[in-house]
DNA sequence: CGGATCCTTGAATAGTTTCAACAACAGTGG
DNA sequence: CCACTGTTGTTGAAACTATTCAAGGATCCG
């Protein structure tokens, strides 16, 4: 699985009560939000404020002091750890509605930066803590988001030390497929690849060279079509992905 | 195989006060317990059966029906995830206080099994997720411990995604400083290493055979001294495990 | 147009796995 | 008591996979 993102108990809302930032937010719906009454969601509006920031850059640095969380209204974040000598690992994305942060700790172990122009409502760390403590509903909603969060990384664990090359790749085409595709013309599945070849690789723990090997070779199968320069890619044979992925 | 050796303790529920099997339980103060007054810790006790198993038994295997979840009161567990064709990668280790179970899925995705002969207290999913509803305690105990597995998980997906074989292994070995470290008489620390070199390499996404090279190679190096049939040894040279870990 | 970034491809290299053999040890049963 | 078997750990050699190093093409944007 490749997203972090829960749609849950959807609470019910009452309209006119909700702040009109609140009530007109994309990622209300599937955010830790959807957990908060119209009546409770003040609680956050009056801690949050807006942000938006850029493709391209850090939310939080790992080494800062982790001062603020935040959700995400829109765009994309990667989570990011990395050896002091500089090789980088993505442990996580961010989605619409994800949650952003390391909560009960002092200082970031992890970077976390947009990979396209990103609106976020962020938090103060420690008032957030505290309107966690206030709204055992929303903690609920987040203790479930971090259960899913977990069994995600379990599954990447699986991929990142059991995996080879190949099987990597198409594990993460076929997560892309559930979470975008669409069908094409041709019986394909058309899937958008909202990352560059290096955070592919920095996600799938191999390199740039790998990752554009192997899917130069599944082109030359058959299995995917994509031009130069496209942000995308069409998935011809989704079977055969999955007999990769999962060899007899 | 020796038949399955299963032990039930159904002391009676004795409200008011911690029943006495809690208030002699050896991991009540770090699990999730900890948290419950002993008025409250009844709910618990009321839905829980302590249960023996012997070293290598399976909990819950992956695919089956979730029905259970359970708190470590003695022993040791490993998580584990596998592909199709049999390849495994342990996922997780699980000691005394920790929790043990995959909750709000109907179905286990991850195999549960023992490492040593292990005392669980054990709860029926269902009850247990009802329970955690009306103690807002427990559950933010439990979102702290989830956060921290996260955390985990996530600083082990470098390791796997980015870190080579010598790397790794020294990365576990500080682990095992850290967790279980003694002073030994010669200015070393003496290291339990509690699973088998089948089991490391499982852990650290390696092959047996690496993993007794890498130990080898660490031995002949004088960075560490180990006796052929020890389930332990001792770091002689922490610092050089440090530069290990993170070259320049 | 020039420079920067991203992607692709090739050749050589290095690290890990695979295959194979063997030693040490525990438990079993003759 | 001793062979027999299965398990665990070690070591060597060969094979293979992914990385590293290197070069060139494509695209975008000033």
């Amino acid at each position: 699985m490749l997203t972090d993102a829960l749609l849950l108990d959807r609470t019910p809302t009452v309209p006119g009560c909700a702040p009109a930032r609140c009530q007109a937010c994309k990622a209300r719906g599937n955010s830790l939000c959807a957990a908060m009454g119209d009546g409770e969601i003040s609680a956050l509006h009056a801690i949050g404020r807006r942000r938006s920031l850029p493709a391209g850059q850090v939310f939080n640095w790992a080494g800062d002091q982790n001062n603020h969380c935040a959700t995400v209204v829109e765009g994309m974040l990667k989570v990011t750890a990395s050896t002091e000598d500089g090789r980088e690992q993505i442990v996580g994305l961010l989605f619409p509605g994800d949650f952003v942060g390391e909560l009960f700790e002092e200082d970031a172990t992890l970077t976390v930066s947009t990979l396209c122009d990103t609106d976020l409502c962020t938090y103060p760390r420690a008032a957030f803590e505290r309107t966690l403590e206030d709204h055992p509903r929303m903690e609920r909603m987040l203790l479930r988001r971090t259960l899913a969060a977990l069994g995600d990384a379990r599954s990447r664990m699986l991929a990142l030390g059991r995996r080879n090359a190949k099987e990597r790749i198409a594990g993460f085409l076929l997560d892309l497929v559930e979470r975008t595709g669409q069908p094409a013309g041709n019986g394909g599945v058309r899937i958008a690849i909202p990352i560059s070849r290096g955070e592919m690789a920095d996600y799938l723990g191999l390199t740039i060279e790998t990752v554009s090997r192997q899917l130069s070779q599944l082109k030359a199968s058959g299995i995917l079509a994509f031009a130069k320069g496209d942000r995308g890619c069409t998935v011809l044979g989704e079977e055969r992905l999955r007999a990769i992925l999962n060899p007899a």
